[in-house]
RNA sequence: GCCGGCGUAGCUCAGCUGGUAGAGCAGCUGAUUCGUAAUCAGCAGGUAGGCGGUUCGAAUCCGCCCGUCGGCUCCA
């Protein structure tokens, strides 16, 4: 008699050992249909797996999330039986379901997507005939003789124990394979293959190159398609090309890697500076600059020499080493040792918007998002360990401030000291103790990644979510034990004696260039009225209002505002249709009854237009808005 | 850096298998003076990313370089 324990405290008899499927049958036929996977333990197994003892089991439905792996991690097979029936002379390597799919790595020659017409027709053949996948265990000497002539298989294999090797099959495909799987192919009711793309054999690029194709796949028509339109809506957001539409950086062959913000562009990058410098004024820092050019010495005390030089800039000065800073902290040191600090400096908030070099490979340049000269909001704090937890807890307050202002939420990750790493174990303790206790008394919920710190010291990150629903690593905070001692800064405490004190370096929106790029795409380049490069677009009806259209665009600029004239002669239409286009956010026309009454006709970007508005309420409610810096434009 | 795709007017793109470059938008000029998403006409604009090669002839084929896009962490 075997006992199988349901989640919800059930408790169901079987006289013979039971398999997933008469497990589920055992509920009802109709679940059973939806059934992909079972669950012991934390371990997802087939369906097909057989039960001879006691256990708690959890069914695994194409509703639950863990069934969305089994299925992308079949649909792998699938694809790489299709390519072995068009391309036989393919070796297969490896072949993981990923965060928004699988892929393949196959050695091969060369594939393009125009091939993948074929590949997925003849997927879609073995998923018609939902064939089942079958689990087997095969010594290690039958695979090895199975995959004689599979170098990559047989390499595998040799660093696998004998005794836990599997084979799974589903028609006359058979992979080394750890599974889980469907109970057959017929569950992959929507696939697409997405791109192509080379990767080395395990990741190391003296070995082979191998062709890795991706694909998607998901239990349902309609969630591909959701997909589909995800991906559709990020490629309408890119900020390159609202970035080139709005007219607000562009790149140049002569200095790849390297923005240049236009007058436009800058208008958004001197609000959003504005606005951090109105935060951090008001959470007590104070704001500093240090060059970009340091010499060698500097360099090897701070360890960078040692550690970074594959991503610095260099040049000489009169015969001697310089190099261009990639990070601020270096300069930031030596600032903070230029004079003596007492205790009662501490905590000193040392800000710094420093613009660091780079050299980021070719490949990876990516827009504003990964670029070689960028901007952080840097800054470092010094103060007394006692002073860590209540320190980071006002930095986490002043992200989520600064965060909110946005509309962008976030998820904290703590991370924990790795294994190469400097420092004594009881700096360590306290350190990451503080960090700890910082988080628990904030109250947000936090993951931890262990051993993932720092080498210097251990960190929270901060990942910010936009409206597309992804998340982007900006803020960090970060404990460092290493700097003060290499700088040897001290300050003196109340005991007048020489004490070190506890440093962190921390950014909110990490890069500026990156954080721009990412706020580009989370507005769809529709920015909120405070960051508007254009605030307000006057257009006046006929040539002969034009006098007074400026007259109204210079009251409006005497109050901050940054309006513009669109005095050409083209039709109202077209100039309205250019305003909405160019994500302007308010348009106002003006007519002879806007100029008797001395009011404004307001249009704003969803298209409503609002007649009869009195200047002065216009003026009110605008700049209140502005000052406030609301996210949402609901005026009149 | 590596693999693959791409690079034609400021922008978006066309130009079948090699025969000597074209459209829309933007720009300029003129007409139109307009009440809420493109008025009309004309003009001008390209050493085809760069260099080299094949060919009687190259935007088109080949090689190298530059730039750009996707990927290069996920481990059967």
């Amino acid at each position: 008699m075997i006992r199988i324990t349901f989640p919800d405290g059930n408790i169901k008899a079987f006289e013979a050992p039971p398999t997933g499927f008469e497990i589920a049958r055992s509920i009802s036929e109709g679940f059973a249909r939806n059934c992909v996977a079972v669950k012991i333990n934390g371990q997802i197994l087939d369906m097909s797996t057989r039960f001879e003892a006691d256990t708690p089991v959890r069914l695994i439905t194409t509703k639950d999330p863990e069934a969305i792996e089994v299925l992308r991690h079949s649909a792998a097979h699938v694809m790489a039986q299709a390519i072995l029936h068009l391309y036989p002379d393919a070796h297969l390597t490896i072949g993981p379901a990923v965060e928004n799919g699988f892929y393949y790595d196959i050695d091969m020659g060369p594939v393009s997507e125009e091939d993948f017409a074929r590949i997925e027709a003849e997927m879609k053949a073995a998923i018609k005939a939902k064939l089942p996948f079958r689990r087997e265990v095969v010594s290690k000497a039958e695979a090895v003789d199975f995959y004689r002539n599979e170098p990559y298989k047989l390499e595998m294999i040799g660093e696998l124990d004998d005794g836990t090797i599997s084979f799974y099959k589903h028609g006359d495909f058979t992979d080394l394979c750890r599974g889980p799987h469907l109970p057959h192919t017929g569950f992959i009711k929507a696939f697409k293959l997405m791109k192509v793309s080379g990767a080395y054999w395990r990741g190391d690029q003296n070995n082979a190159q191998l062709q890795r194709i991706y694909g998607t796949a998901f239990f349902d028509k309609k969630d591909l398609k959701a997909y589909l339109h995800f991906l559709e809506e990020a490629r309408r957001r890119n900020h390159r090309k609202l970035g080139a539409a709005l007219d607000l950086f562009s790149f140049h062959d002569e200095a790849p890697g390297m923005p240049f913000f236009h007058a436009k562009g800058m208008v958004v990058w001197n609000a959003l500076l504005d606005y951090w410098r109105d935060e951090h004024r008001a959470a007590g820092y104070v704001e500093t600059k240090t060059p970009i050019t340091l010499n060698r010495t500097l360099w090897e005390r701070s360890g960078h020499w040692e550690n970074y030089r594959e991503n610095m800039y260099f040049t000489a000065i009169d015969e001697t080493d310089y190099a261009i800073k990639p990070m601020n902290c270096p300069g930031g040191m030596l600032l903070f040792g230029s004079r003596r600090h007492s205790y009662r400096d501490l905590p000193l908030r040392q800000a710094e918007v420093g613009l660091v070099h780079r050299h980021e490979l070719s490949g990876v340049l990516n827009g504003l998002f990964r670029v070689r000269a960028f901007h952080q909001d840097d800054a470092h704090i010094f103060m007394t360990s006692e002073q860590i937890q209540e320190e980071i807890l006002a930095l986490l307050q002043l992200e989520e401030r600064i965060y909110g202002t946005f509309g962008l939420g976030f998820h904290l990750e703590l991370s924990t000291r790795p294994e190469k790493s400097i420092g004594t174990d009881h700096q360590w303790e306290t350190a990451t103790a503080g960090l700890e206790a910082a988080l628990k008394s904030y109250g947000k919920e936090y993951l931890v990644n262990e051993g993932d710190g720092a080498f210097y010291g251990p960190k929270i990150d901060l990942h910010i979510k936009d409206a597309l629903g992804r998340t982007w690593q900006c803020g960090t905070i970060q404990l460092d034990m290493s700097l003060p001692e290499r700088f040897d800064l001290f300050y003196v405490g109340q005991d007048n004696e020489k004490h070190r004190p506890t440093m962190i370096h921390r950014t909110v929106f990490g890069s500026i260039e990156r954080f721009f790029g990412i706020l580009i795409e989370h507005f769809a380049g529709r920015f909120p009225l405070w960051m508007a490069p254009v605030q307000v677009c006057l257009l006046p009806i006929n040539d002969e209002l034009v006098p007074y259209a400026d007259q109204v665009r210079a009251e409006l600029a005497e109050h901050g505002l940054r309006a513009e004239v669109d005095s050409r002669t083209e039709s109202l239409n077209k100039k309205i249709r250019e305003a909405q286009i160019s994500q302007i956010p308010l348009t106002l026309t003006v007519g002879q009854k806007e100029m008797k009454a001395g009011t404004l006709a307001v249009r704003t970007l969803d298209g409503v237009v609002k007649h009869g508005v009195t200047q002065e309420a216009f003026l009110k409610r605008v700049l209140a808005h502005i000052r406030e810096r609301k996210l949402e434009l609901d005026l009149f």
